[in-house]
DNA sequence: GATGGGGTTGTAAGCGCTTACAGTACCGAG
DNA sequence: CTCGGTACTGTAAGCGCTTACAACCCCATC
């Protein structure tokens, strides 16, 4: 009996449980993961054992020795931003509930982000499977990735046969549009988000296809005149507003893409004395924590569900559960508040 | 020459770089590592080999061979929140930008809180250190953690003597009932944030402190029956300026210790037809990304800066540079917007 | 009584690195 | 010419698990 060895016990190992279990390392290893093949007497001798030695095993060691990580990475574009802080955080709920690791990595641009998917040999031993957060991944990344054992699910956008979830953009466009156009609002306005958003860009045009045809059933053209990049951010949408305003026949609406644009929207007609939902209608889209202290009419989308959702279906693909390729359609809704009203 | 083996290369390992640079593994670790006494000629032929065969070290080989993780975790009481999302963007920023691996947990309550850092085994081979966002940790934990080889950095609060992050609460209270008394306010309230919090309790404790102080210089005493508390939530504060708001002799100005309790504050405002900055001043703290969105007065503090700052100071430690045990304080601005005016 | 098979356990070979230690070669000094 | 030292490189023993395979026991079966 050493100095030390009362001072700071050392970490146990399977070979302490597995010595003072008097069975091998092996039975402890299949023991402690309910494999089966044990004896239920042996199982439950080692179990007691181990949680006297207050034995975990090593995930390290684990992970070399069985080739299977534990972890998933979310990849997302900004963290720091609502609609992603918030997917990341029902990712992060489900996956630390199975016992997952969960990594986060954050990538500006497109090029950071075909940096990461292409690099498959440097993913492929840190991780068993990856979230895209509005991450646009091609058919071959999503490809390579799987050949290697990296298994794939998605929000915002599709990859190869991986699981995802969607909302039904087209749908959300309709949404707005009707929604506008039931008040009697004629010339409507678009602050659509483009622009320098490489990340981004799906969204936006199938949201202009359902608004568009949605006036169109109206019998109602989109006006490309009253059509502005907001850039999905408050500033952006800014000056998005302001360009409508100055136009010589400006908008009686606005649908905004997002709710964060929306408000930018709401800060030019707040500045220029304007009435919102009274002089000028504006609805968003996420329905962000914000909305309601602003009056923000949007459409909901239900944001922590899409990213607990993802982060499921990943682990029952990695489970070894067969996904349905069929996309997952979360479910949106209208919330009306103050800033839509019937056309002055 | 099997089928396969033009099909997909087997991922190289150590060894074929060993064997094709005609050196062992061990000055093949040591050259790519960049170990001094490997021959630059050596080095250089290691390195090219190695970009030839596109090897890539496995991190969990190099873990279990060098105890060494090159990850860190970072702790967070709700990851979707806009304070908590940026000083995580902050630290994610900087810790992959360094090559480490960056985890994230959130922790609901006190309770999971102490669940983590007690179980100090299951931390210990998973990380090289940790960055605690507002996470209460006794000395002990700290103690523990650290004598396990598991490094610390905390923004917000402290633990032990690692480095830390942290504003100048006191001088924060202190700045805001300065704004609000010069003024000409004399009846001030403050929406505080004690209540179901117990993982943000020192803070409110130290700005009500720099309050309480600030006004007693002003020959004010703080009047315990406009004290509310608002729960760092946006209907807490709603409902706490609505209590404010009912008494018989309602404050001309509030102090909300966070600028989401000032939105809380003045939807309250709005819903009664009061107008801040003139029937009612507000500030706020934090400078939230929608403050200026309604105008809001607030004192601002750089959280990203926060983040990154801590995740910097971690790693210099895992470095083995000394940091000096003084906590870093980040600065804070006073930043007028609409919601603070003169008393009417 | 030999045979076969199912249930349980043990043996040992990895997983792909790092690193202590042991060379080896070469050089200048004695 | 010998010796010690320096600079570099190689050998091999881990790191702490998982798992293929072999071994064993026991019992039902022929």
């Amino acid at each position: 009996m050493t100095a030390t060895s009362t001072r700071r016990p050392r970490r146990a190992r399977i070979e302490d449980v597995a010595l003072a279990a008097n069975v091998s390392v092996a039975t402890v290893s299949r023991a402690l993961r309910g494999l089966p093949n044990v004896a239920a007497s042996t199982s439950e001798r080692v179990h007691r054992v181990a949680l006297e030695l207050d034995y975990q095993p090593d995930p390290v060691a684990s992970r070399l020795a069985a080739g299977r990580t534990k972890t998933v990475i979310v990849v997302v574009p900004h963290l720091a931003s609502w609609y992603f802080s918030t997917v990341v955080a029902g990712a992060e709920a489900v996956c630390n509930e199975a016992g997952y690791d969960f990594l986060v990595t954050s990538v500006g641009s497109l090029d950071e982000c075909a940096r990461i998917l292409d690099d498959s040999y440097r993913i492929e031993r840190r991780t068993d499977g990856i979230v895209l957060v509005n991450i646009p991944a091609t058919d071959e990344q999503a490809g390579s990735l799987r050949e290697r054992g990296v298994r794939l699910s998605t929000v915002g956008t599709r990859a190869g046969g991986s699981p995802s979830v969607l909302v039904d953009d087209v749908g959300v466009g309709a949404l707005a549009a009707r929604t506008l156009v039931d008040l009697g609002h004629r010339r409507i306005g678009l602050i659509s988000g483009r622009g320098d958003d490489p990340l981004n860009f799906e969204v936006p045009k199938l949201r202009e296809r359902g608004f568009t045809a949605a006036l169109r059933d109206a019998d109602l053209v989109l006006d490309r005149d009253v059509v502005v990049d907001g850039n999905f951010s408050i500033d952006g949408a800014q000056e998005a507003m302001a360009t409508l305003l100055d136009r010589p026949d400006p908008p009686t609406a606005v649908f905004a893409m997002s709710d964060e644009m929306a408000f930018g929207a709401l800060m030019e007609l707040g500045a220029r004395g304007l009435r919102s939902g009274v002089d000028v209608s504006v609805i968003g889209v996420d329905d962000h924590e914000f909305s309601r202290v602003v009056g923000l009419s949007t459409i909901r989308q239900r944001v922590t569900a899409q990213g607990a959702a993802a982060a499921r279906m990943l682990l029952a693909t990695l489970r070894g559960e067969q996904c349905e390729s069929q996309p997952v359609i979360s479910p949106v809704e209208l919330v009306v508040r103050d800033t839509t009203g019937p056309v002055g």
